[in-house]
DNA sequence: GCTATTCCTTACTACGATAGTAATGTCAAG
DNA sequence: CTTGACATTACTATCGTAGTAAGGAATAGC
């Protein structure tokens, strides 16, 4: 399967699977006489994992842990675990930050006219800061 | 003031005035002869007034408009809380995507033994697809 | 006057993840 | 034999911020 193939049928474009292969993300693949890089279904398998592990928002190191412990049949579960508890984590302090802003702004724009005077509390607190 | 001075009065690092100022953001500083970038008063206000804006996750082109709505005595309030209300969508947008993501994970970390035996639904999510 | 320290200047690099470009090579079908 | 689809590498861009290096300039102490 060549590589075009391989990024229709793991939804990964072939750019990032050259770039994953690049920073070591996935192993080197193999090649044809040409140079062509040659992918099995098993690869495709890992890049669908890749896949959806990056739609899940985690960073390219958190899925090179994941990755690792998937092929690992030893592996143990608590550490699958506390990486994705890590992230929900982080994902709530991040949420947390877009709900201040968001409702900081929200006040402020409703308690602008929104008109065609120049009055108005967005630009005051901005430049008040807040 | 120098740019020292500006950057500790106003809270934006001297790599950030001088980024500002390359694209535009900020008109060219006044140069003593030799060389250094003479700021003012006025200048610090601006400077506060951008570094607010980031705060609260304007973009540059966004803070661009905002500041000069600001200085414009003429401007609508409503342009301003055009600005500041499809900001507030952007950020509904993202929040309610990351709290997708954060449901996601954490119904699979609920589900997920996190002992050392090797069964995880969270990689079995991974691998599967959602 | 010499030196150390601090500040300023420009220019370049890096980050993270992805996309775009260009130049070139190769395969398969018509 | 040409055309078109696909592959290769290498370089560039994005966005906002931070870091570095190499050098000029001000200031303070000796």
């Amino acid at each position: 399967m060549n590589i075009g193939q391989a990024a229709r049928n793991s939804g990964v474009s072939a750019k990032m699977i050259r770039y994953y292969e690049r920073i070591g993300l996935i192993p080197e693949a193999r090649r044809t006489a040409n140079g062509y890089r040659v992918y099995a279904d098993a690869d495709i398998h890992t890049l669908k994992f890749i896949r959806r592990a990056r739609d899940l928002g985690f960073s390219i190191e958190q899925i090179d842990q994941l990755v690792q412990l998937w092929q690992n049949q030893q592996r143990a579960s608590a550490e699958v675990k506390q990486i994705a508890l890590q992230h929900v984590s982080a994902l709530d302090h991040k949420i947390e930050q877009l709900r201040t802003i968001r409702e900081t702004l929200s006040h402020l724009a409703q308690h602008c006219q929104g008109n065609a005077r120049p009055d108005c509390p967005i630009l005051e607190d901005l430049a008040r800061g807040g």
